[in-house]
RNA sequence: GUGGGCGUAGCUCAAUUGGCAGAGCGCUGGACUGUGGCUCCAGUGGCUGUGGGUUCAAGUCCCAUCGCCCACCCCA
């Protein structure tokens, strides 16, 4: 039997709920906000994510799905969702319609990595772009939107962390403490962050190895480093977050995968996701609307996992729904008029459902209850007979019978 | 890419030192001829992930392979 391939999952009509509930509120709350949907290729040229992601990271050097098309183009199967939407507002000529524009994507990533608890290989995102501002109140807003959104959602046990990785005015001046001091340690580093070390030295700041983070904290700190500037607009968000009674936790050793991101940056944890327990997280990126040939224009967006986001939802159980009305057909000729009155039914907006089966009366009756119908319609000789149909009340067992011509007006009462 | 755990019915899981592949749930039908749920009864269910090997005999032992889960790594 051919299976889904590693890492990919369908996702069947029972959690389809979930993803619909996650997606509308998400959709809703962007539009509270100003934000309007752009909707990019799933594939786009290998060469954007080099340049945007950052060719020493894992993602543009083992993960990314890349492949030739038959011209003979480089081609990759989106890794994020912020360089797409960069490269669009670009192409598209937006830095000269408007400095200042709103953007929300929703989508499949693909990432070539081992699956695990909360980690696929084709993965969902939602997520924000916002490019112009670089007033540190965006920022706050950013965070307030996700904040909003697991509040509309009902999610506990979340911790928001942020803190700066500076500019390039301040960061190399970090960089190089901080390569100084892990030198110093490199032999109570474990193996990984003895590599590290050479290529992607503020990796080393979020490895789990307590070993190594006990050589972190003994060791510079970026927030220490900032230039006034970083400084204060580090210090203008959480002033802001404090405004908004959202509370977050200022960690000074978290950083982030992708090399584009500048001073503000932000995660959202939840605590029953397993080891990747990052639900949403993003942050600020001032220089790369231009790395990408672009103007100067600062940029900030966030990006939210859905799968992630879905575990966290699916420990709570699903909010009440409205039950339908099954049509309970006995015989051809039934089926022949059902037909009709179904029709006529659902012109007025009620929803009936037939399974399309030829079944006894009993063996309906079973199937409509074990999918929670409230009410039926029991259609048979004697009611075709009188031009009627019969309403049974699943819960209470009561029936009542109805003339054809009177049945829309009796159950608009119902829905 | 690395490590650990696991693959038996649609689902959850049994199967003694290698010895007839089972149960519960589900599904279908009946008891109840046009009335569901509860109960009782019956039926339906399988290339034991796949391919080799050892053996009189393999779900069980060995090798390979594929897949799933968890973790490392990395990240949403």
């Amino acid at each position: 039997m051919i299976k889904a391939p590693t890492g990919t999952r369908d996702i069947l009509p029972e959690d389809v709920k979930t993803w619909q509930r996650i997606e509308k509120t998400a959709g809703e709350i962007f539009t509270l906000y100003g934000y309007e949907e752009i909707r990019t290729p799933i594939f786009e040229s290998t060469s954007l994510f080099q340049r945007s992601i950052g060719e020493a990271t894992d993602i543009v050097e083992k993960e990314m799905y890349t492949f030739k098309d038959k011209g003979g183009r480089s081609l990759t199967l989106r890794p994020e969702g912020t360089a797409p939407v960069v490269r669009a507002y670009l192409e598209h000529q937006f830095p000269q319609r408007d400095q200042f524009q709103k953007f929300y994507y929703i989508g499949p990533m693909f990432r070539y990595e081992r699956p695990q608890k909360g980690r696929f290989r084709q993965f969902h995102q939602v997520g924000i772009e916002v490019f112009g501002p670089n007033h540190p109140m965006i920022d706050v807003e950013v965070i307030a939107i996700q904040w909003r959104i697991f509040k509309e959602l009902d999610v506990s046990d979340l911790k928001v962390k942020i803190n700066s990785l500076g500019c390039e005015k301040c960061r190399p001046g970090y960089r190089k403490a901080l390569i100084e001091h892990l030198k110093k340690n490199r032999e109570r580093l474990c193996e990984t962050c003895q590599r590290r070390l050479e290529r992607n030295p503020l990796r080393v700041l979020d490895c789990k190895n307590p070993g190594c983070q006990q050589v972190v904290r003994e060791g510079p700190k970026i927030t220490d480093y900032l230039c006034n500037d970083c400084r204060e607009h580090m210090k203008k968000v959480t002033d802001g977050l404090e405004s908004l009674k959202i509370p977050y936790e200022v960690d000074p050793f978290l950083v982030r995968g992708l090399d584009y991101y500048t001073k503000t940056v932000f995660e959202f944890i939840h605590t029953a996701l397993g080891a990747q327990n990052t639900v949403s997280a993003g942050g600020r990126y001032d220089n790369l609307v231009e790395e990408l040939g672009g103007p100067e224009i600062p940029g900030i967006g966030f990006a939210l996992g859905i799968e992630r986001l879905v575990l966290i939802l699916n420990e709570k159980g699903l909010p009440e729904e409205k039950k339908p009305l099954y049509f309970i057909p006995l015989g051809e000729e039934a089926i022949k008029e059902g037909i009709k009155i179904m029709e006529e039914l659902r012109d007025s907006g009620i929803p009936v459902i037939w399974t399309g089966k030829v079944a006894s009366i009993k063996a309906q009756l079973r199937q409509a209850n074990k999918r929670g119908a409230d009410r039926v319609l029991i259609l048979g000789e004697s009611e075709i007979e009188n031009r009627e149909i019969k309403l049974k009340d699943m819960k209470e067992g009561r029936e009542e019978v109805i003339k054809w011509k009177d049945l829309k007006e009796h159950l608009r009462y119902y829905f």
